[in-house]
Formats: structure tokens, C-alpha cells, sequence
DNA sequence: ATTATCTATAGATCTATAGATAATGC
DNA sequence: ATTATCTATAGATCTATAGATAATGC
């Protein structure tokens, strides 16, 4: 009955050497959490593996038990920010009943919902510039696929419809350069509640495709 | 007459050791343009002094003579960005002559062509996560101020008048957001003539202002 | 016996400095 | 003499592995 980890001091192997409150999450999870403060605040390339160890209650090399590497943790964390969008955005774009301008509207509002919502800004992990390289290419590939759904659903909208291919690019690349943009700003006053804002930015959306 | 560096293979000290393709830059200014596409394309932490000084064509020990290390690299880069459209908006918000629709419009237009205009994408810098560290503390002063000059110009604009104080803020976010966010994407398309992405920011954001 | 952790460390960086060197300038 | 560069390197990292250790499980 009882969740690994659920049932404090029981656990099997040897102890840790600086006990941290628990947060109640697995090991793996913590290094993932704790990888996503480290590069959405130092940077990708500023965060040690140490450091992300250490936040996570663990020594350095034991890290190495759970991840291969600061790669994998950040290739990790970029499947799960655009995972949930993504799969959004394929139901909208399935669900032809409701008018493209509503669903435009709820992708935006909900990407921004998730991407700012979580405890740390994942947003932000999109825009590293480390993210751009090779080896990322399998998150990138993903990422297309939720622009493009952005395309589709901005095409579809009565607006939209009239525009010449170059045209729908251009909507395309302002309403997801808002969408990213809000993002980042949105770490600079983490105070506003995060519905109130994903609403606001997902009517601006709607404002600069032409509703 | 001749301006330093214009005549080739007459300077002052010992010659490098590798020759690169005359750029026309003086050493400063080729160790702070090789800095900007390393930063903006590897992201900071990621890019090591090595590969600045040696982009510039020079040894990495050299590249002391000019700067006192990648910090200073990045804040006189993030100083370039900012300067021009603080000093845009600063002449915009003096000159209350023109409506303040058109003087928002050009503040955004001018912000986009100058932050994509470069030979790399120094927009991309603000965003750099090391940026927020406090050692760059004058650099967000300053960019604050530009914040602030949007805000004052959304404030002054007939839809912007009748707002409240955290309303006021929000369209500052979103206009913002929307002005960051573009430029980053700008460089997944560096095909688009700028003026033209440009404009069609400026028009976006008044329609987020909601004129 | 299995597991999760630890300590220790090799090897590969990377930064910044010290001191040598090869030009021009006087 | 002055200058811009070079080579060399000390000292500080950082990553990933090897092997030891301290729990539980059987």
C-alpha cells in the first residue's frame, strides 16, 4: 500500500548525507525540479551538476544513479513543457464544432496557463539558447507541431481565412512571440494570479490575428 | 589620415599568430561582435573565453588586454541594445505634438528593427537567464526605464486613459511580452525583411493596446 | 543480495596572470 | 621604449567513473 519514499527513514541503501525536508517527491523528480529552478534562474550553461545535486538533497556523483547527465534533465524538461500543449492543441484542432476563434482562444490561454502556472518558470526553458543545438532537435520537432496547430487554428478563423500564405506567417510568428514573450515577463511579477494574465494575453492573441 | 587598423600589416606589437579575413573592426569591437553571436547562439555560461578571443582571431590569453573578462563582454553588449531605444523613447515622450497612438507605434517599430537589425540577434541577450544576476543591476535599471517609458505612452493613448493602475500594468506586460517575445522568434525566420516584421509588431501592439 | 547512497579522484576543461617576444616609434 | 600579441601555466572548477559503505530484504 504504501508509495516508495511515502514512509520516512524505511528506505533501502545508504542514508543520505545532509537530509533535506522532504518534499515528498522521488528522487528523480526532485533532480528534475531542482534542474528547473537552476536553468530557468542561473542559465543552462551556469548550472553545475553539483549544484543540481546538492538542491535536490544528494551528493554530486548521485545524481549519476538516476540521470545520465545535465542533458538529460533538460531534454526531460522540455518534453514535459510542451507535451500538455501539445496535446491541447490536437484536440482542438480535432473538436471542428466549436468556432476557430474559441479554440485559438483556449490554446493560448491554456499554454499560457501551464507554462506560467508551475512552480517554476519551465516557460522559460524554451528560450535558453543551449536549446537550440543539435541534440535537441527531437524537442524542436515537437515544437513545430505546436506552432503549426497555432497556424491551423489562426488560418481557420474568419479573419484568418483572407490572408495570403507570407500573411498567416506573419500572424503566426506575432501571436507565438506573444505567447513566448508573456512568458518572460511573467517571471517579473509573479504576483498576478496566472488566469487572470493567461485570459489577457489569450484576448490579445485574438486582437492581433483580427477578431 | 588613416584611421587605426585601416592600413594592413603595419600595426603596433607582435603579429597573431593566426591571421583572420579583415573584418574592418578594431580588436574591442571584433572581441564584442564574436561575443554576441556566441552568447546569443550557445547562450552564456555555455560560451568560454577561448572561443571569443579566438573567433576574434586572437589567442585567448589577448583578449585581457581589451576587457577584463566575459562580464564585461556581456554588459556593454546589453549596454549597446538598450541605449538606442531609451533614447528613442525618451525624444517620443518629450515630444507631445503627436498623438500618443503614433508615438507608441513608433516606440514598438523602432524597438523591434533595432534589437533584429544587428548582424546577430542582440535582443536575444536581454533574455539570457544570467542576466539576472546581480551584477547587472545598472543594466535592468536602465531597461526599467524603457518599461516604464511604454507604460507612460499606453497610459497616454485614449484606450490607455481610462484604464486603472493594474490594468494599466497588465497591457504594459502584454506589450512588452509582445515586443521580447517577437524577437526571439524573429530568429527562427531571419528570411522576413525586418521593417516589415517590425510594422506588423507596432500594429499588433496597438491592437493589444486596443486602439 | 540488493540497493541507494557515499567518498575519492582522474581527466578535461576554463579563467586569469606572468613573463617572453616581435613588431613599430623615436 | 612602447605596444600588442604570444606561450605557458597555476589554480579552480566541472563531469563522470570507480569503488566503498550502510541501509533493507530474504
Amino acid at each position: 500500500m504504501a508509495t516508495a519514499g511515502a514512509q520516512r527513514g524505511r528506505r533501502v541503501g545508504r542514508p543520505r548525507a545532509a537530509q533535506r525536508p522532504d518534499s515528498g517527491l522521488e528522487p528523480r523528480a526532485e533532480l528534475l525540479a531542482a534542474a528547473a529552478e537552476l536553468f530557468t534562474t542561473l542559465g543552462y550553461g551556469a548550472t553545475s551538476t553539483r549544484a543540481v545535486a546538492e538542491r535536490a538533497g544528494m551528493r554530486q556523483a548521485s545524481m549519476y544513479h538516476y540521470v545520465s547527465g545535465k542533458e538529460e534533465l533538460l531534454a526531460r524538461l522540455l518534453e514535459s513543457t510542451v507535451a500538455p500543449s501539445l496535446a491541447v492543441a490536437r484536440e482542438l484542432l480535432a473538436d471542428t464544432s466549436v468556432p476557430a476563434e474559441d479554440r485559438l482562444w483556449e490554446l493560448c490561454r491554456g499554454d499560457v496557463d501551464v507554462l506560467c502556472g508551475g512552480p517554476h518558470n519551465l516557460g522559460g526553458l524554451y528560450l535558453l539558447p543551449e536549446v537550440r543545438a543539435e541534440r535537441f532537435a527531437g524537442f524542436h520537432a515537437v515544437r513545430a507541431e505546436l506552432k503549426d496547430a497555432y497556424r491551423q487554428l489562426i488560418a481557420a478563423t474568419a479573419a484568418g481565412g483572407a490572408l495570403a500564405e507570407d500573411a498567416l506567417d506573419l500572424r503566426t510568428d506575432l501571436v507565438f512571440g506573444l505567447i513566448e514573450g508573456v512568458i518572460l515577463v511573467h517571471r517579473s511579477d509573479p504576483e498576478r494570479p496566472v488566469s487572470v494574465f493567461a485570459e489577457a494575453t489569450a484576448d490579445a492573441a485574438l486582437r492581433i490575428v483580427g477578431v
